[in-house]
DNA sequence: GGGGGAAGGATTC
DNA sequence: TCACGGAATCCTTCCCCC
């Protein structure tokens, strides 16, 4: 056994390529791994499997990747990249030696007991097996290049990517022919393409095609999971069941006829308008694109119940409406839909069947490396061992567990059982938001003090878009050397302005070039990160929650006896007794799973009425009742004659349908019936319905407003429940004012000064195990409101209805409204943030939650009262201001959970004990007066099973 | 020993 | 001719503190 490592690398690499060599070359490959000392000294003969091409990818088979590898490696060879790359190829290749040693020394007694545990677990996943459930990937084809390529139709003959010389995004299937791909730098893709032409990024445009594809994916799952621009996941099994009943008119769809260019090209600029054209053939190799026409006339397709049809039928429809191809998926859980998507590639769809035989057949041949969260690192290891395929995955098990710690064999071998997450989590929250950049050789430090406080100028705007801060500033460094450092430093308080992040990174950047002088930093990159943010969402649901508020309202205010039927007149009878049913959307403790239930509730109650899951189906319903009301238009509510004509499984066209005549608008119960809809959805929905002013909620609600605005009209107040007449919304909002106020006085709350924030956090995490916290939040959100009252005619006509409405020129916005705007977007198809036309901000009842209207958070105001401690504020910073009241608020209901509510101008002694508890240890990392909160985010729920997620837990392994 | 911060790394698109 | 991104997440390892 003379072999070395670096044959053994040759080996490895040359095998890749695929096929049955690969499973001989790494057998061979391992035996030498095992009794072979490296030599490293040959490292730059070695073919470097991180810089070797990865065909990993569809288009990309039967290449002559010797040629192409030699012609990357020439390219790249002496380059301080491929220098960097050469060290970290040697460092993996001494954990896997490391790695190997180790299983050399384990005995046949740790085997037997392993598979023992591995049989055991084996079993438990088997009963736990799920295949109810229809999961689909869709992944749009050569994406950014198909949307070039469909834009510039000349693009179509040439091997084409989209980058730039630094850096390619995709290539179209042309280009990968010649071994360009994603990820790769432009200037080797043309040292292997001369020909290739490389079109700069269109991100805009690439977004509003992303939006149009994503209209539809909203029609077989509105809560579709977007993963990026151009893929997402879907669980299709309800749209599956109601599919069953549909007519086969439901299922027919027009062949549209083929335009030209020019009007394409018109089409595209309509963005949102339904571009009704065949798609032009992006790809020479793909299957046929068009659905077969049955009959050499018809125009029409029908497409079938089944999932295949029914993704069929959605590719179809992503295809008419955006001239792109997208290929499909089909499986029992996320983790094989997502293997699945990549199978008929391009344009193509490929479905497993629910059947436990089906998976494991399919799995049995499956490279490892086509799991996704399986990378090169993990590859080589698992290659080292022997495991290509994940049938080899499985016969190993009781040696990986052995080597590998037991989040990463637990996951290893799901995916040798073709097990994977058959619930698609909706509702994972940002853990960090970041900004870097790469530039040429930066040496001077004052131009890197310069830069990075440009970066954390970025930052900070980006993180107070979002409403987000965080207590950890990260700052990220590569040399010219191409190697990263990052150092990070937690502070006491969460930060989110330029100064705060500044004050901190120009410290860690400080150190760094101490660190290296006299010689200067010489640096090629640079990145500042925020992470641990505060628990903004704990109190999400809190502050969602106007019923919380209005019951903490009636049962505290003696002014306002308010019973549960009156506030029910005012919210609508459905709403209280569904939060009643569910009450752990109201639980302080707010993780990603709990808005399941909201979901589950808006579906169970015929709720799913907010406008962005008014379905393409849905739409065609509307369309024709449109088309009847304009028949048959004579007196009476819209409303009316709309919901008799709607079946009754149709309650989602329904509730767009808003009420348009004063007289409607006069009655006691529908003062205002105004829809809020997520824009990004339906303004494009509107475009192609401009005649049906009932599918465009948001223009509807402006036009609404505008019509009833010189009307007297009545109002329900959410603190004193009284009945208030009045044309006039600010005088309404006076009242609420005096209503809050003494609401407060009431409470005899009083606050001489708040602690600090960060104590606060803690704090209120401990509540949050405890009881219900609405109050406070909702009491923050109703000043100067007009409450625009629930329209309680049932589900044929409400469930988003504006409740309060804060006026432009109030004395403070509610500190906690960024907080209702959507999470990280993600792609994320539902967008909550809504914005209206009169600069103002509104909080709407859909179902189970509230909205909030916002205006811009570069709001001025010129003096800020907080109206829980009725103190001035000595800043015009709203986020400061925020702070203050948010921690007011806090405070009040902490002294309600320790029901020690001190007299006015008396300070909570336990809360100042904690403080100087907290000051007198200085960073304590126990702190806690009581146990711990829960986590933010149950990591139980989390259902992405990817690598990331499965390396979790403690690994005793050290290789 | 365990919790948690820091640093580095793997992986994805 | 030169030249290898940006953002996010989660894991592992090390270390300190209690």
């Amino acid at each position: 056994m003379n072999a070395t490592l670096n044959e053994y690398m040759l080996l490895f690499c040359s095998s890749t390529a695929g096929g049955s060599m690969a499973l001989t070359c790494n057998a061979r490959a391992s035996v030498v791994v095992l009794s072979m000392e490296p030599d490293y000294s040959r490292g730059q003969d070695t073919i470097l499997s991180r810089v070797a091409l990865n065909d990993n990818k569809a288009g990309m088979q039967g290449l002559d990747k010797d040629k192409i590898n030699k012609i990357i490696l020439e390219t790249s060879k002496g380059s301080r990249f491929y220098e960097n790359e050469l060290k970290r190829e040697r460092q993996v290749n001494q954990r896997i030696e490391k790695m190997m040693r180790y299983k050399a020394k384990v005995t046949e007694q740790q085997v037997q007991k392993a598979q023992a545990e591995v049989e055991k677990l084996t079993a438990e996943l088997e009963r736990s097996r799920e295949l109810e459930r229809v999961i689909v990937h869709v992944d749009m084809d050569a994406f950014y290049a198909a949307v070039e390529m469909r834009d510039c139709p000349e693009l179509k003959r040439n091997p084409m990517a989209v980058g730039s010389m630094s850096m390619l995004s995709t290539s179209n299937y042309l280009a990968r022919r010649y071994g360009v791909r994603a990820a790769m730098p432009g200037f080797i893709a043309k040292k292997l393409c001369p020909d290739l032409v490389i079109v700069p990024p269109n991100f805009d445009k690439y977004r509003a095609v992303s939006e149009q594809v994503r209209e539809v994916f909203a029609d077989y799952d509105p809560q579709f999971l977007p993963m990026s621009l151009d893929e997402a996941y879907l669980d299709i099994t309800d749209h599956l069941e109601q599919r069953q009943h549909w007519p086969e008119s439901m299922r027919t769809h027009q062949i549209c006829e083929m335009k030209t260019t020019g009007e394409m090209r018109e089409l595209e600029i309509s963005v949102g308008a339904d571009t009704d054209t065949l798609s032009p053939v992006l790809f020479e190799d793909s299957p046929s694109s068009s659905p077969v026409v049955s009959g050499a006339d018809a125009k029409v397709e029908v497409f079938g119940t089944s999932p295949e049809e029914a993704v069929r039928e959605m590719r179809f429809r992503i295809e008419q409406k955006t001239t792109l191809t997208a290929s499909a998926g089909i499986a029992p859980n996320m983790m094989l839909a997502k293997v699945c998507s990549d199978k008929n590639k391009p344009n193509g769809q490929y479905r497993i069947l629910p059947e436990r035989k089906a998976v494991m057949d399919f799995i049995q041949e499956l490279p490892v490396r086509k799991v996704s969260g399986v990378g090169k690192v993990t590859e080589k290891m698992l290659a080292a061992l022997g495991i290509i395929s994940c049938s080899q995955l499985g016969q190993q098990m009781s040696t990986l567990s052995l080597l590998f710690s037991e989040t990463t064999w637990h996951h290893f071998l799901q995916i040798s059982l073709g097990l994977g997450s058959t619930r698609i989590d909706r509702d994972s929250e940002r853990k960090s938001m970041s900004t870097e950049r790469t530039f040429a050789e930066m040496s001077d430090a004052q131009e890197q003090y310069s830069l990075c406080r440009e970066l954390c100028h970025d930052l900070a705007k980006d993180l107070q878009r979002e409403g987000l801060k965080g207590k950890t500033v990260t700052l990220k460094l590569k040399n010219v050397h191409f190697e990263v450092k990052t150092k990070a430093f937690t502070l006491q308080c969460a930060v989110c302005t330029e100064e705060e992040i500044f004050a901190a990174a120009k410290d860690l950047l400080k150190a760094e070039i101490d660190h290296v002088s006299p010689l200067p930093l010489r640096l090629r990159l640079m990145g500042v990160r925020v992470s641990s943010f505060i628990s903004i969402y704990n109190k999400q649901p809190r502050q969602k929650s106007i019923v919380g508020f209005l019951k903490m309202a009636s049962d505290s205010s003696s002014s306002a006896q308010t019973s549960k039927s009156e506030m029910d007149s005012v919210l609508g009878s459905s709403v209280s007794s569904k939060w009643e049913q569910y009450p752990e959307t109201r639980s302080p403790s707010f993780t990603g799973e709990t808005s399941k239930p909201f979901a589950k509730w808006r579906t169970e109650s015929g709720c799913a009425s907010e406008p962005q899951q008014q379905t393409y189906f849905q739409k065609a319903h509307a369309k024709r009742l449109q088309k009847q009301y304009e028949q048959e238009e004579t007196s009476g509510p819209y409303t009316d004659k709309i919901s008799k004509c709607l079946p009754t499984d149709s309650t989602n066209s329904s509730a767009f349908i808003v009420r348009t005549h004063k007289a409607a608008v006069k009655t006691d119960e529908t003062q205002r019936c105004t829809w809020i809809s997520p824009p990004d959805t339906h303004e494009a929905a509107a475009k192609s319905d401009s005649n049906l002013p009932t599918t465009n909620p948001v223009s509807y609600a402006a036009q609404t407003k505008t019509k009833s605005a010189d009307m007297l009209q009545c109002f329900t107040c959410p603190v004193c429940f009284n009945q208030i007449e009045t044309k006039d919304l600010s005088s309404f909002n006076q009242h609420i004012d005096k209503c809050l106020c003494s609401e407060i006085d009431n409470k005899s709350m009083s606050m001489d000064g708040c602690p600090d924030l960060c104590e606060e956090e803690n704090l209120l995490d401990k509540q949050d195990e405890e009881k219900d916290h609405h109050k406070a939040i909702d009491l923050s959100s109703v000043s100067r409101v007009s409450v625009l009252k629930r329209n309680d005619e049932g589900p044929h006509t409400s469930s988003s209805t504006p409740l309060f409405e804060i006026g432009a020129n109030s004395g403070f916005r509610t500190p906690f409204f960024k907080r209702f705007e959507s999470k990280r977007e993600k792609g994320s198809l539902v967008p909550h943030k809504t914005t209206s036309d009169s600069g103002s901000v509104s909080f709407h009842q859909t179902a189970s939650s509230v909205e909030v209207i916002s205006e811009p958070l570069d709001m001025k105001v010129n003096t800020l009262t907080c109206p829980v401690c009725n103190q001035t504020q000595d800043t015009d910073d709203l986020i400061l201001f925020n702070h203050h009241v948010d921690k007011c608020l806090n405070q009040e209901v902490l002294f309600e959970f320790r029901e020690a509510v001190p007299p006015m101008g008396q300070t909570n002694s336990k809360v100042r004990d904690h403080e100087q508890y907290s000051t007198a240890r200085g960073k304590s990392k126990r702190r806690r007066l009581s146990p711990p909160p829960p986590p933010k985010k149950a990591k139980a729920i989390s259902t992405r099973h990817t690598i990331d997620k499965f390396f979790k837990g403690n690994s005793n392994h050290k290789f």
